[in-house]
DNA sequence: TTGTAAGCGTTATCAT
DNA sequence: ATGATAACGCTTACAA
């Protein structure tokens, strides 16, 4: 029935269920949409009833004008085709859905500019919240979004953060530093010596925080490292700096540590396709742990960061009425595989 | 700033950008929400002027409520961290953004009830189109949702199904048999002669389909179908297969189908984790080509269907003021890689 | 407990 | 070209 696109019009209104069940429209309502308010079981039934019968489904648009704020998370993230932000945006529908909200979903691409824009037009949802993952909180560039973040605070909204923060804006974040150290120590007792870091550029909280603990992590356990290379949080960021590490001399037992479980997946690419083997010639690192990371061989070493709880846990972060800024960080896990092999 | 929610109301009304300017609502709607009207250049300037001083943002719901349709395309998925889903839901949201429609997920988790009410209450937000991946077209669940969708176009809303759909549907599909068929034949080709699927349960189309078209292919390639293995989409539904597979005795040389690369590459894991090779001595293909089959090693053999295409072009079957039914499937293509070497 | 009616922020019709 | 003003579908004091 794809017909011509019909006078719009047709759905059964709150009106018509009233009068198919002979009540008000206010206590059509009250039956219908949650209140707190009673009505007599007779009237509840028959309003039931008819709302049944008509296929009625409240206009959601309507019941947001009247209510001024509609039941709506909106959530930002770089990419969704990304394995890191799909994982987190599972975990941010699973919440919202339980707390019966829909997700309103936008894509920044990683661009700043882009991100501003989409969070003024988010705004104009007039949504409960607003989750975004892995945004500039430094530089010019998060200014203007932080323009747009308070004046969406301002008329009620909340905002919250994953990873590194303002300190005032509610975030869930984990301990990328930590985390990372716990990493390079593990790496160094391995017996690797030598390390090489794919990172994002500098400014970037997460990739700053995990390189540094890296390198604090690995150093102390008796490790240096080499270089690092600037890329960015990509697939095939990783792939292409490989390719240009290996074009040089990367001496054999070399541990590249790519700065997410993207990059380092990328990186393992880059290196077969070099023609060198991934573990015993030239090992790799990730951070994350991303389902993917379980289906590459060797498996990814990597940091587990549980990213569907993440999501679930933003979620429930921007219902919680008062924020708490001294939340616990989620734990992280050091996962030893076979892309680090122990270097006697 | 997440103080006790302020007055509630903040936001600049198109009321305060009319009365800052000097000019009627009406003015002011004609000056910054699409309209054909023409407003003299002088007013035009004093309202966007008074816009951008006051941070106005059009408040979508009322909008919506006004205009009887909300400027939306909510998107169903069975699991948005499958990289399936995730790479069409990217192409969706790409043309969501280009046509100015804000993009809304739901969740289905495979479960055709679960699929009706979420359609339902997608329903409540008059958005402009629904579009469902993987859904069911036959069956008992069928009806259910397929009245869901008709109370949805009877009110003007657009419906899209990424796959099999029923005649007056609007739809973009693949001609999976065909590339089934075709990939069948290319691995009848290289050598293969018994194979065994892993397939979908009986009455799922894509399943179905695939089954056939490869069945026919290998057949004519004069290789045979040793097996049908019902398991799901999921890569742990294709682990387990080739787990129980794997147990019994499966001939070197055998190839496995996975019904998609999800299920092939947790076949492919499965494979190793049980100390056999992938490629050499038990082969494997997949359907798709989703980005994770570049990464895995042997790389994953295919057929290449462009999802990120398929989801734009779900977008723009929706934005289509006519349907025509006719439509020429999207071009599939066979990618032989190193899980299926040539058996000579 | 139930109903009446005044909003909510826009759009769109109809005069001017 | 502009401006009143009646919808849009729903919520929510305030009455009854």
């Amino acid at each position: 029935m794809s017909q011509q696109s019909a006078p719009t019009r047709g759905a059964a209104t709150l009106h018509d269920v009233a009068r198919e069940a002979g009540v008000s429209l206010a206590t059509a309502s009250r039956v219908l949409n949650g209140s707190t308010r009673k009505v007599a079981e007779s009237y509840r039934e028959r309003v039931e009833a008819a709302a049944e019968k008509l296929g009625y489904t409240a206009n959601l648009s309507a019941q947001a004008t009247a209510r001024g704020t509609a039941a709506i998370v909106a959530l930002l993230v770089a990419d969704i085709a990304d394995p890191y932000f799909a994982q987190l945006a599972s975990g941010v529908a699973r919440g919202a859905d339980e707390a019966g909200l829909v997700v309103t979903i936008a894509i920044t691409e990683r661009d700043p500019q882009r991100e501003v824009r989409l969070v003024r037009a988010l705004r104009g949802q007039r949504p409960r919240g607003l989750i975004l993952a892995a945004s500039r909180t430094e530089g010019a560039d998060a200014v203007g979004l932080q323009n747009e973040l308070d004046a969406f605070t301002a008329m009620g909204g909340r905002v919250v953060m994953l990873g590194p923060s303002p300190a005032d804006t509610r975030s869930v974040a984990i301990d990328n530093r930590s985390g990372a150290a716990a990493l390079g120590a593990e790496l160094g007792g391995l017996g690797y010596r030598d390390a090489v870091v794919v990172a994002a550029s500098e400014g970037i909280r997460t990739s700053d925080d995990r390189l540094a603990g890296f390198t604090e992590g690995f150093t102390a356990a008796g490790g240096t490292v080499r270089e690092v290379r600037r890329a960015g949080f990509t697939r095939d960021a990783g792939y292409a700096a490989a390719q240009d590490l290996l074009a040089g001399d990367l001496p054999a037992g070399t541990l590249i540590f790519g700065i997410s479980d993207v990059v380092a997946i990328g990186i393992m690419s880059a290196i077969r396709d070099a023609g060198r083997h991934v573990g015993a010639d030239v090992a790799v690192a990730g951070f994350d742990d991303i389902s993917t990371g379980r289906d590459v061989r060797p498996g990814l070493t990597t940091v587990r960061v549980p990213l569907e709880d993440l999501g679930y846990r933003a979620l429930h972060a921007m219902l919680e009425p008062e924020w708490d800024a001294t939340q616990p960080s989620l734990p992280l896990e050091v996962i030893v595989r076979g892309s680090t092999p122990p270097r006697t």
